[in-house]
DNA sequence: CGGATGTGCTTCGAATTCGAAGCACTGTGG
DNA sequence: CCACAGTGCTTCGAATTCGAAGCACATCCG
């Protein structure tokens, strides 16, 4: 059934190396950025920027922060603790389901999202669109998009089945 | 001169984060792969892979393994210590610069390559390729191959200068 | 109601990463 | 020839990551 050759196009491979490379190169330079300025990781950045951002109330369960963040849950929990210390976020039993932690940003954390943000966006535009036209960033967003939907449903588990 | 928003455009972020977490998806799927075929890191495949597949000789200085290796040069020397304890490749001690040292895969390394590289590209093809057509496939190559060379020429340094 | 199974999070130990400092060798200028 | 700067790699300590094991709560089924 599943005749996968060998090996792959030289297409193939050309677009695969050059995922991983700009990814790989891309997170080290917010790294860099985000370190400079908020003192701050890109998995931390991640964290605050999911929780400023995109949740409306400014907290999310911690399972539902892991499903957004390709890192383990021991990570993320280790991540969040030191966050807490930093009192950029606070975690708080689940009034609901008491084995749930609820983590909230607060208002410290939204001042150092808000001081961050202006950089990691200027890091993003040099290095990342430049060199592409708002027609190529378009293409890429529809490009990968349904990639990710592919990944995220289908587990790296044996290919069959 | 550098009029960068405070914010990207919906569409760039919605292209950063599906790059970011194709990537790291991706990364993890191939990593579980590779340690259980061939139980070998991601970074310790990608030195086999560049030197079995990417060098005429089989063998290459440190620096540049490490130019076409996003990690630092010590977890090079770290991970090649791993490689070289298992006699998947030699470290010698180059003789033209007694300095450098000449890393040069073994045939054993050479072997477990050719073990893992099927696996390898599926998985590639599975999780990245699928949802893909083989047009968007060469847009992809073509879209992310000027933004690798570009970062790999402006360093992250101060976007000012 | 009571036990079994499942879910959510944390703790633990081992492995990996990085940057800074250190060591070894090369090449250049006096 | 010798000091000095430059290059290549390794060692060191601290921080981060992961998977497995453990704990607490929730849900299901008899």
């Amino acid at each position: 059934m599943a005749h996968t050759p060998p090996s792959l196009d030289p297409v193939q491979l050309g677009a695969y190396f050059a995922l991983m490379d700009v990814a790989g190169l891309l997170r080290h330079a917010v790294e860099q950025q985000l370190r400079e300025v908020g003192d701050l990781s890109y998995v931390q950045f991640q964290l605050l920027a999911r929780l400023g951002l995109d949740s409306p109330t400014g907290s999310e369960r911690m399972t539902d922060l892991a499903d957004g963040v390709v890192y383990s849950r021991s990570a993320l929990t280790y991540q969040a603790g030191l966050l807490e210390n930093r009192r950029l976020v606070t975690r708080t039993p689940s009034e609901e389901d008491e084995r749930s932690v609820t983590v909230t940003i607060t208002a410290p954390g939204r001042a150092l999202l808000a001081k961050v943000l202006p950089g990691h966006t200027e890091v993003i535009s040099q290095q990342l669109f430049q060199p592409l036209s708002c027609k190529d960033v378009k293409a890429l967003a529809d490009l990968l998009t349904p990639v990710r939907d592919h990944m995220r449903a289908a587990p790296p588990r044996s290919a069959g089945s």
